[in-house]
DNA sequence: AAATATTTGTAATTCGTGTTATATAATTAG
DNA sequence: CTAATTATATAACACGAATTACAAATATTT
């Protein structure tokens, strides 16, 4: 495939993290094909031809942004048997995310494409779905915990789910705000409250 | 002042209230000068002369949306000597202006200028101030409240704050992802129990 | 009625940004 | 070594969006 002709000067996985990074701080209409471009350190043509355009090149950065999320909070979610572990780790995992990054980076999910011009609202859709996605997943999470009896029969696995997507959310604005892990860590603990007198002792 | 020459055609302040719709469904960069032109229903050159230019009509729209606010939730929050109805409300009133327009329109301040280019960092600056002030608006409710002997001594007035804001933005999120009215009342209840242990009967 | 002042509408201007044409360089296949 | 193929760099193109000249229209003041 790529034996024949010039070979690349660049990695392109490196490449697309690089690209993720300014797409993730700066949003998707906030950032310029020129900052790409200057982020990873190559002409345009170059970016073009391995990328395609910004759009393709944003559906990719979503994709491996998603992976990231994956294997962090939604593993979380899905790796303790426990429903208050679960949910205490995969709020943490969020928090982690939200200030991995050197700048007040927040979650692409939410803030890369809120408000777009109508060319691009292909995006605000592709984003909002999977954020759609991962309230189903906490949805599931919270009704398995109640059919195995984790959860009394008052707590209710909608409400709840929208309960702690609202705070995930806002945890997620409050650290593009510049709030510290601490911070943020202590919203987690309040939050995490809520679900004590749901909590069946486990058996 | 205006009593010579030829007079103005449209209302100012009908004008400036639909450009506010425009910008707070769409975001200072995902609205264009011609959508607002078209909502207020006259030629860019008028537009132009009633309001100076976009970065202009952008800060006196956020000025009458503070104005909105204000009398809204902040007014909730200072108008209840009781801490426990204080927030109740505020947290009411911050749901009903997510969700008082036909579109999911969410919070101006926290959506309409999140990501914006190097060019327009001045508003990104502007509502993050804003947000800040009104946060300290939550903290000072808060002491007050502790200081009256509302609140227990374990209660920690800035951790407290730091846990609603980020549950008001995330509200306002999910507002924008459509959430209704009451989905986002049942979160508000969720939310204030979390105060409840700090609530000293009161005398 | 004449002069002045301000708004309105049409049509341009300017500028930034996404994208690409063209020529050159570096590598493999025969 | 020659041909074929792909990457790189420079420089341009195309398009949309913010803004404004200019001329015509509508009011007040004298």
């Amino acid at each position: 495939m790529a034996s024949v002709g010039r070979p690349r000067t660049f990695d392109r996985d490196e490449a697309l993290k690089k690209a993720m990074l300014v797409f993730w701080d700066k949003g998707f209409e906030g950032t310029t094909m020129s900052d790409i471009i200057a982020a990873i350190g190559m002409k345009a043509p170059s970016v073009y031809a391995a990328f395609g355009n910004k759009d393709a090149l944003f559906e990719e950065v979503v994709q491996h942004y998603t992976g990231m999320f994956h294997q962090g909070p939604l593993k979380a979610l899905n790796g303790y048997s426990d429903i208050g572990q679960a949910i205490e780790h995969c709020l943490k995992a969020h928090v982690d995310m939200f200030t991995s990054q050197e700048k007040a980076c927040s979650c692409l999910l939410l803030t890369a494409a809120n408000n777009c011009s109508p060319e691009h609202q292909q995006h605000v859709i592709s984003l909002r779905n999977i954020r759609a996605s991962y309230k189903s997943a906490l949805l599931a999470r919270f009704k398995k915990a109640q059919a195995e009896g984790q959860l009394t029969d008052e707590a209710d696995p909608r409400s709840l789910t929208n309960f702690y997507a609202t705070c995930i959310q806002g945890m997620a604005m409050s650290a593009k705000d510049g709030a510290s892990k601490q911070v943020l860590l202590e919203s987690c603990g309040y939050a995490l409250s809520v679900l004590k007198p749901f909590l069946r002792a486990s058996g």
